[in-house]
RNA sequence: GGCCCCAUCGUCUAACGGCUAGGACACCAGGUUUUCAUCCUGGCAAUAGGGGUUCGAUUCCCCUUGGGGUCACCA
C-alpha cells in the first residue's frame, strides 16, 4: 500500500431539493478519498442563491447521505452564514486592482449576450478601459480583473487539459444582493477549509481556468482538481436530471434497497479496479477507490441492474437476523399479530425472490392471512385444467389424509409428498401444484414443503379443506 | 458558432501493443420433483469510420463522424 497523506474533501450541494443517484455518488467518490486516506469529509451548504433555495433541502440532504452511510466530518457549514468572509477576501481584490463594480446594467449585459449569440461567437466579458474600472461601494455586482492566459493542468481523473486565454473572462464574485457567486465563494471555501481534492462533476472542467486566474490573483496554490463523467439517464445520451424523472435516493430507502447495495451499485458506475469483481463491501470500496480508475466517459443509470444487485446483496452479503431488522417497516399489515420468529422463517424462505423490501407483502401476504379461494388459479393452470373437479378432488384427499399424519416439519413433508407422487402415479406439476394452490391462492410462492411447514398443520388442513369444499 | 472533453455488446465494464475481444446486467433456450425465484448450462450481442506507426493495433498518432459540456448577478 503506497502511502496516502490525509485528505480533505467536500460535498458542495445547493439546497435546491433532493438528492438523485448522481449527486450521491460524486459524494461518495469525495468520501472514499477521505476515508482511504484517513483526512476528513466536509458537508458545504451553497445556498448563495436565495431564489432558487427549497425550503427543507438541507435536512433532506443530510438524511440521504445517512441513509447510505456517508457520514460526514465537518458541517454542513452554509455559505449563507459565512458573507463577511467573501466581502473580506472581495476587498482584498479590490485593493489589489483585481476587481471593480461592474459598469453595466442587466440589459446592457444581456444586449452584449444576443450580440455574441446572433454573431455565433462566446461571450466574453473583459473590457479593461480605465473608465469601466468602477469603485465598488458593495451595490454592484463585484467582477475580477481577469488576466486572461493559456493554462495547462491536471486533473486526478482527465489528465491533463488545457486551453487558450480566450475563455477567460471577468466573471462575477459578488452579486449585487451581497452575496458571492459559485465561482468566488467555492474557492474561498476551499482555501479556507484546506481542502485538498475538488472532487465535482464534468460541467465545471470549462471554468476552471477561471479558477486557476483567480487562485492566481489570491496567492493560493489550488487544491487537487478531480472532474467527474456524468451519470447519463438511460435511454439517452443526457446526464441524469430532476427534470427526466430522476428519482430522489430517499425513494429508493423507501422501497427497500440496501445502502450498501447502492453504494456498491454507484461505486461501479464509471470505476472499477481494472479486474473484474463488480461486487464491493463498503470496506473494500474505501480501500480500493482510486481517482485515476475513474473512466472519463459517462455511465448510463440502469435501474435493472441496480435490482439485480440489491437482490444479490439481500440472498448473498447480509446475515439473516440483520436482514430481518431492516425488513421490520416494509411487512403486510396482516403481519402485524405474527412473532419475530414466525417472519424470521418467512424472509428467510422469501429472500431469495426479494430484489427489494417493498416486494415483500405480495410475496408473503398469503403466509399471514386469511384466503379467498381463487378458482382461476385452477381453471388456468396448463396441467390442472385438464383435471375433472372429482380427479382433482380425489388428489386433494388423498394428499390430505397423508398430511394429517405430519408433523409438518421440512423432512417429514418432503418424504410424504414424494410417497404422495409415487402412490397417485400423478406428475409433481401436477400434485404440487394442487396442494400449493389449495394452501397458498397464489399465483407463485416458494417451495411447497417449507411453505407448508411455516404455514403449519392447522392451516394448511384447513385450507385444503377450503379448497375442497370449493371444489365441488 | 468558439473553446474543451468523450467513444468496447442494448447497459455496466475487462483486455503490459500479442490467444477465437473476457465478465456482469438484461434478453432467449434448456436443466434442477410444481409455480415464481434461486442455481447450473448454452445462446444472442461490441472495438463508430478512414488513414497512418508497427511483424502485430481495442490499445499509440492524425482526420472524419457521432455524442456531451460550457459560453448567467445558477450552482
Amino acid at each position: 500500500m503506497k502511502p496516502m497523506k490525509p485528505a480533505r474533501t467536500r460535498f458542495a450541494p445547493s439546497p435546491t431539493g433532493f438528492l438523485h443517484v448522481g449527486g450521491v455518488r460524486t459524494a461518495l467518490f469525495a468520501w472514499l478519498v477521505a476515508r482511504q486516506s484517513g483526512g476528513q469529509f466536509i458537508l458545504r451548504i451553497e445556498d448563495t442563491d436565495k431564489i432558487r433555495e427549497v425550503a427543507g433541502s438541507i435536512e433532506h440532504i443530510q438524511d440521504s447521505l445517512k441513509w447510505v452511510g456517508i457520514k460526514w466530518d465537518e458541517g454542513p457549514i452554509k455559505q449563507s452564514d459565512r458573507l463577511d468572509i467573501y466581502k473580506k477576501w472581495a476587498g482584498k481584490l479590490v485593493e489589489q486592482g483585481r476587481a471593480y463594480a461592474d459598469p453595466y446594467s442587466p440589459k446592457e449585459l444581456q444586449n452584449f449576450r444576443d450580440q455574441a449569440k446572433a454573431a455565433k461567437k462566446p461571450f466574453l466579458f473583459r473590457d479593461h478601459r480605465p473608465e469601466n474600472l468602477l469603485k465598488w461601494d458593495g451595490s454592484q455586482p463585484l467582477r475580477f480583473k481577469s488576466d486572461p492566459k493559456p493554462y495547462t493542468w491536471q486533473d486526478a481523473v482527465m489528465g491533463e487539459l488545457s486551453t487558450g486565454p480566450e475563455v477567460i473572462d471577468d466573471f462575477i464574485l459578488m452579486k449585487s444582493d451581497g452575496y458571492p457567486t459559485y465561482n468566488f465563494a467555492h474557492i474561498v471555501d476551499d482555501a479556507e477549509m484546506n481542502i485538498t481534492h475538488v472532487i465535482r462533476s464534468q460541467e465545471f472542467v470549462a471554468s476552471v481556468p477561471k479558477y486557476l486566474n483567480l487562485y492566481e490573483a489570491l496567492g493560493l496554490t489550488p487544491p487537487v482538481m478531480a472532474m467527474l463523467p456524468y451519470v447519463m439517464a438511460p435511454g439517452g445520451n443526457k446526464k441524469l436530471s430532476k427534470r427526466d424523472g430522476a428519482k430522489d435516493i430517499l425513494d429508493y430507502a423507501g422501497e427497500g434497497y440496501l445502502p450498501e447495495a447502492m453504494l456498491n451499485f454507484l461505486a461501479t458506475l464509471g470505476w472499477n479496479d481494472d479486474t473484474e469483481q463488480e461486487i464491493f463491501t463498503t470496506a473494500e470500496l474505501i480501500k480500493k477507490f482510486s481517482l485515476k480508475e475513474i473512466h472519463k466517459g459517462g455511465a448510463h443509470f440502469d435501474e435493472r441492474r441496480l435490482e439485480w444487485m440489491n437482490g444479490f446483496w439481500i440472498r448473498e452479503k447480509i446475515e439473516p437476523d440483520d436482514l430481518f431488522a431492516r425488513s421490520k417497516d416494509f411487512w403486510p399489515d396482516e403481519a402485524a399479530g405474527y412473532d419475530d420468529e414466525y417472519k424470521k422463517n418467512v424472509l428467510a424462505i422469501t429472500r431469495e425472490r426479494l430484489k427489494y423490501f417493498a416486494e415483500l407483502p405480495e410475496l408473503t401476504r398469503f403466509f399471514f392471512t386469511d384466503l379467498a379461494i381463487n378458482p382461476e388459479l385452477i381453471s388456468d393452470h396448463k396441467q390442472l385444467k385438464k383435471l375433472l373437479p372429482t380427479e382433482l378432488k380425489e388428489l386433494l384427499e388423498q394428499a390430505k389424509a397423508s398430511l394429517e399424519q405430519s408433523d409438518f416439519t421440512v423432512d417429514d413433508l418432503t418424504k410424504r409428498l414424494n410417497d404422495l407422487l409415487e402412490r397417485t402415479g400423478q406428475k409433481p406439476a401436477v400434485l404440487f401444484s394442487l396442494i400449493r394452490i389449495a394452501t397458498t391462492q397464489a399465483p407463485a410462492s416458494p417451495g411447497l414443503a417449507g411453505t407448508l411447514a411455516i404455514l403449519g398443520k392447522d392451516r394448511s388442513l384447513a385450507r385444503i379443506d377450503e379448497q375442497l369444499a370449493a371444489l365441488r
